[in-house]
Order: C-alpha cells, then sequence, then structure tokens
DNA sequence: GAATGGTGTGAAACCGGTTTCCTATGTGGT
DNA sequence: ACCACATAGGAAACCGGTTTCACACCATTC
C-alpha cells in the first residue's frame, strides 16, 4: 500500500498532471483538455479511457491552487462575520452554505470579533488568497473603505449589518417594518404604555428599531413620552421603566438576548410575562423558545438573508466570468421583510406552532 | 483580451511582483527576496527603499495562491464540523482561531449536515485546495478511510467525534469521566433510581456516556436494571421511565438537547423539576441556563477542543515544514477533562454562579 | 488534384510567485 | 599582485495547471 504512485514520486506526494500524462502516453496538453470535460476539445475515445486510466490508476486529482493560479479564480468566497459564536452567523452562514449548495464553491470563514482591525486584517487576508466573492457580514468600514473595496475586483455583497451605503451589493432586512409589526401587535393586545429597550445607536439596525418603534407609538398617538425609550443593562434599564409613576406594561426589546435577560428579570422580581408586562424581542434566535414562558420574537431571517447574499453574489461573479463583456450592474439593495413569530411572552395565548422545534442533534 | 503592457495594468487590476520590480528598477527575484525579508539575502539599503516605494504606490500585495503553489503550503487549514448551527461546533471553530490567532493561517470551512457523502466531498475539496492541514470535528469515516487520509501529505486532527483510534491525533473530552460525575453528583443527592437517557449508541462520545452511567452506578451498587436505560424521542422515554412500578428520581440526560426536551416535558406534565425529578445534562450548550430551572449540565468544552486541536495541528505542521528531517511523532491523543457545571436541575440550591452569564452580544 | 474543413495532439507560453545558481564588484589580508 | 570573501542583484527554472497556436492526418468537395 506504500508505493501506489509508481512514476518514482515518493510516497505521500500527490500526482500530478505531468504523471498522468506520462502514465498515459499523452502530453500535459491533452490531459487538461480531459479534465476541462466541457469546451469542445477533440479526443479520441481510446485516448480518452487511457487518460481516464491513469488518472484512475494514480489517484490523480488537480491541484486547485495551481488551477487557481492559471484560471484566476479560485472557486473559493469569503465570509466574514462579527461573532461565530453568535447564533444568529452560524445561521447565516448556513443560509450561504445552502446557496452555494451544489456548486463547487467553499468557504474562508473568518470572524471579527467586532475589532475593525481584525477586520480589515481578515479582508486584506481574503483579498490575497483571490476569493471570488466576499460576503461581509460584520461591516464596520466606512463608505470610503468600502468603495474601496468595491474597488478591487472582487464581489462584495454587505450582507445584514450593511451601511446605508449605495457602494456595494447589500443583503438586510426591513428593521423598521419588524420593529413595527412588534410594536403594533403590542398595541393590538390592547397595551398603551409600550417602552423600548433599544440597543447600541451606533449599529444601523439598532436605529431603525428605534425608528420603527417611535412610527408606531405615533401612528397610534402614542408618541413623545421619552422616558419609555431606555438602553444599556436590561436589568438596570427595566428597573428604571418600572419605577416610572406610570410604568409600561409592555416592553419591545432590540434583541433576544437583551429580552432574555429582561424575562430573566421578570422571573427574579416575580413579575409575571405576560400578565403583568408582555415582552417581545427581535432576531428569534431559537432558544426564545425555551425560555420559560415562549418569546415573542420578530425573527431577523439569519437564514435567508445568508442564502439571498450568496446568490446575489453568485450572480455578480458570474456575469463577471461571462464572455461577453458589459458594464456591471449597479449595485443591488435586497431587503427582507422579517416575520413575527408569536409565542406566549407577548399575550396571546396562541402560544407557540409545534413545528417550530429546531430538529438539531447536539453533538 | 491579454494585456500586453503589464506595465500599466487596467484599474481593479492588482499589481504583480513584476509591475513593482520593473517601478524599482530590479528584477522580480529582488522583489521576492525583500518580500521574504527573513532569509539572509542581501540587498543594499537604497534598493530596499526603492522597493518599499514601488510597493506602496502599486499597493502590491503578494498574490496568496500564487505563492502558495510555489511554497508548497497555503497556510490555509480546513475545518470540518458536522452542524455549523449546532452551538457546539461554532465554539469549537472559536477555539480554533483564538490558538491560530496571531499566524497568518485562515480557515477552510465545511459543514456536514451529517452526511457522509459531504463529508467525504469535503475533504476532497480541501486536499485538492491545498489546506495544510485538517480538523475533523465530524467523523463519519471509518479506519480505512482515516487511514488513506492520513497517508496523505497533509496533517489530520479528529477533533471531538474522533474515532477511537490511534492512527491520528485525536483531541477529545473523557466522556466516561463526565459521565461518571454526572452520575455521581446525582447520587450525592442521595438519588439510588437515576435514569440514563441515552444518545444514538453509534456515536462514540455517547457509548462513553452510557459506560461512565453504568460504571457510576454499579460502583453505588445500583447496576443491573437495564429498564433505567433509555433512549430515542425523549418525551416517549421519559413517559415509559416514569410509569415504571418503582420510576427514577434522577435522570441523566446524554446531552443537552435532549434534556432541554426532558425539561419541557416535565414543565407541561406539570413535574416540578428538582423536586419530583432531577435532570443532569451533557454538553454545557449556554442556552441551558435560560431553560426555567437552569440545567446543571457537563461542559463538553467545546472551545478547549478546538484550541487543543489546533495547537497540535500548527505543531504538526511546524514539524513537518522543519528543515530537519525526521520521523514524524506517532499519533497523539489529548483527552481533556469535562466539568460539571452546577446549577439547579440537579437539586443544588447553590444556583449558578452568576459569571456564568455570556457577554454576547446578539447582532 | 488542389482546396477545404473537421479531428486529434503537442510545444510552448503563461498565471505570479520562490529559489537556485551565477556573475560582478569592492575590500582586506598576505 | 593575488586570493578570499562579503555584498548585491539578475537569469532562469520551477510549482502544476490552462490555453493558444501550429501541425498532421484524414475525408469531402469543386
Amino acid at each position: 500500500m506504500r508505493n501506489r504512485f509508481p512514476s518514482s514520486r515518493p510516497a505521500g506526494q500527490r500526482a500530478t498532471i505531468s504523471d498522468v500524462a506520462a502514465a498515459a502516453g499523452v502530453s500535459k496538453a491533452t490531459v487538461s483538455k480531459f479534465l476541462g470535460g466541457n469546451k469542445n476539445y477533440y479526443i479520441a475515445s481510446e485516448t480518452r479511457e487511457r487518460i481516464a486510466k491513469a488518472i484512475e490508476d494514480l489517484q490523480f486529482a488537480p491541484n486547485a491552487i495551481a488551477q487557481g493560479l492559471s484560471n484566476r479564480r479560485t472557486d473559493t468566497i469569503g465570509v466574514i462575520v462579527a461573532s461565530i459564536t453568535n447564533p444568529f452567523y452560524p445561521e447565516l452562514i448556513a443560509g450561504v452554505e445552502e446557496a452555494l449548495g451544489g456548486s463547487e464553491y467553499t468557504l474562508l470563514l473568518g470572524s471579527t470579533d467586532e475589532q475593525p482591525a481584525k477586520e480589515a486584517a481578515l479582508v486584506r487576508s481574503m483579498l490575497q488568497r483571490r476569493v471570488d466573492g466576499l460576503i461581509m457580514a460584520a461591516v464596520t468600514m466606512d463608505d470610503a473603505e468600502v468603495s474601496r473595496l468595491v474597488d478591487t475586483d472582487v464581489d462584495v455583497v454587505l450582507a445584514s449589518r450593511g451601511l446605508d451605503t449605495t457602494l456595494a451589493d447589500t443583503v438586510v432586512i426591513d428593521n423598521l417594518t419588524g420593529a413595527r409589526q412588534a410594536v403594533e401587535h403590542l398595541l393590538g393586545h390592547g397595551h398603551r404604555r409600550i417602552a423600548h429597550l433599544a440597543g447600541p445607536a451606533d449599529v444601523v439596525p439598532f436605529r431603525y428599531r428605534i425608528e420603527g418603534y417611535r412610527e408606531a407609538m405615533a401612528d397610534a398617538g402614542l408618541d413623545g413620552d421619552e422616558r419609555l425609550v431606555a438602553s444599556g443593562n436590561p436589568a438596570e434599564a427595566m428597573t428604571a421603566l418600572l419605577t416610572l409613576p406610570d410604568p409600561p406594561t409592555a416592553v419591545f426589546v432590540a434583541n433576544d438576548r437583551m429580552a432574555i435577560e429582561v424575562l430573566e428579570f421578570c422571573a427574579g422580581r416575580g413579575i409575571e410575562v405576560p400578565q403583568e408586562l408582555a415582552v417581545v424581542g427581535f432576531d428569534n434566535v431559537w432558544v426564545g423558545r425555551l425560555s420559560g414562558v415562549g418569546l415573542t420574537s420578530v425573527d431577523s431571517k439569519a437564514r435567508a438573508v445568508g442564502r439571498k447574499a450568496a446568490e446575489v453574489l453568485a450572480g455578480r461573479i458570474r456575469a463577471r466570468h461571462a464572455d461577453t463583456v458589459q458594464l456591471p450592474a449597479p449595485p443591488e439593495r435586497t431587503v427582507l421583510q422579517p416575520e413575527l413569530v408569536i409565542r406566549r411572552s407577548c399575550g396571546c395565548v396562541a402560544g407557540e406552532k409545534d413545528d417550530d422545534a429546531p430538529d438539531r442533534s447536539f453533538f
């Protein structure tokens, strides 16, 4: 089993196209044409068979690095996320993989840990590695940097975090509408004093969620009480909210992590959810369903965002590689609609659908 | 379409080493030596400056694909996991990234979705892409396949799922001891009728967890009642266990996913945890802390496993690339100790430590 | 019988780097 | 004056593929 490579190659070394050529008694060129498959080269069927046999005998598989150098494409796309341990991103990555499914693409992954320096380093690294395209699901860059990135010869799609830029293809969810849905649902339950626990305002999606909250409240003629908009540490913020002279009966929380902390806070204080306080979160991280009452939440469609981003990117790459030379289409902005997933924390008795259960095996 | 004036390449095309050489008035060779940095080549400081300036002017960054072809190493390591949406694996990946931290390595990621065919395809794809090493955190391969893989010239580390093989470097946790800890903890609470809800027996770690359970019970003189070992759908299994003539007062569940379903089952039936039934899980998926009572669980150290796997792999690669030719060291097996994380589902009043809270930002 | 065109194959250039020689020059020692 | 050696840099081969182009060999067609 040791010496399976007759062409005098040391064990463990993989066969090259030259080895195959030698074994089949043809030239490298012919083997390469055989490998290419699609193009209409003429190869005698007898030659074809000899090459196939040599490939089989030598266990030959083409070196993708060499192919990449020659073809100027690597069939690799880079995915840069903010934090791999944040369940949102694996879900997004799964969407990317799903969309890229059958194709030959492989994913080069990087996690920035929210550090701009790391993000920049990852982008550099991926460009040097000649990824065919880049999906950025963590953008701390400013417009100038994005612009410089777009000027390179790789296609870039900004996913989910996307700046409000029109410089590059972008796939986001409609945070504003999602927030409105959440608040309107609470209004539908008869709540009038609805608070908002906001996320850091320097992150674009959070700004839209605040705005959606404000719009929904204004539409109901309930705007104006800025004391109802809190932020920062959930427990402290909730304490402040609940000690208002006219405390809220419901709270729309900017994301599920904070919403879960709110639920724990309530559990600790003996505050009954949803009877005393209704809670709606954002993201629909699947653990929400485990959180005692079942957290009603706006699904931020991580998987769909990833899928769509990959589709857009694949389209760009296809266009770029197409023979027909043409001006690139202008950047495309896709806005996906989030979806309110109703469980019990909002006060609905319907409770959660059972098909909600994730069918994932741990371990 | 070929550009015959390489010194003035179209916008968007990245500069090559030849462009730099031309701009600096030296040869490719000299530029390459300049880039190499470390080796003791002689370059006049004046030349050095001219090259540096040219690089700066042209925004040159070496093409990692070309370097890969020439150097026969890509500074890329492949990571194959079973399912990216299973929180265990992102944690493991984070460990890998942590360990690889400062180095120049980039991760090529693949998720098998538990499908052996996909696993095989991913391995092939990564080998063709000439990863320097491979971390397999999803191994459905048998020994023969592992053996064939190890015979190639890439280094492989099996992580976490590892077969009981000594063919390749392996990093696992001591599932047997972890299970014993869980059961012994329950014994310490005075439980005598302790059930085990087991995972699929074709997955190695689950077999050890069953065995750990059996050993702990036997050591306490409580072995022999095979009716206490259940498997399959948690709700059904629990129903069966609780309708035994002499039902268990505690259950050790093979992983947290199933344990959480057990908790939900109990909540649905009005069974009080831990008073009527104590529950201990395995994995310490962080959502366990949210699950109402707080799930006591054996931490399976995903991050540490990833970190260690990366360290072992990096060591292998270093050894392989070392100038001194020597026989490779025999495969190394690292066994990490899991840790029982006590919350409330086991009956401890101490409750959970507060520093347990994950400091992760969602979105 | 020459021109045409479809088949089938290989030599060589190229992708963008690295590395191994080889040459050239100055400089100090003898 | 000669040699050794440190310093400096370039030509060319190489990594393992792809693609262009030239050529050879048929079979038709005019």
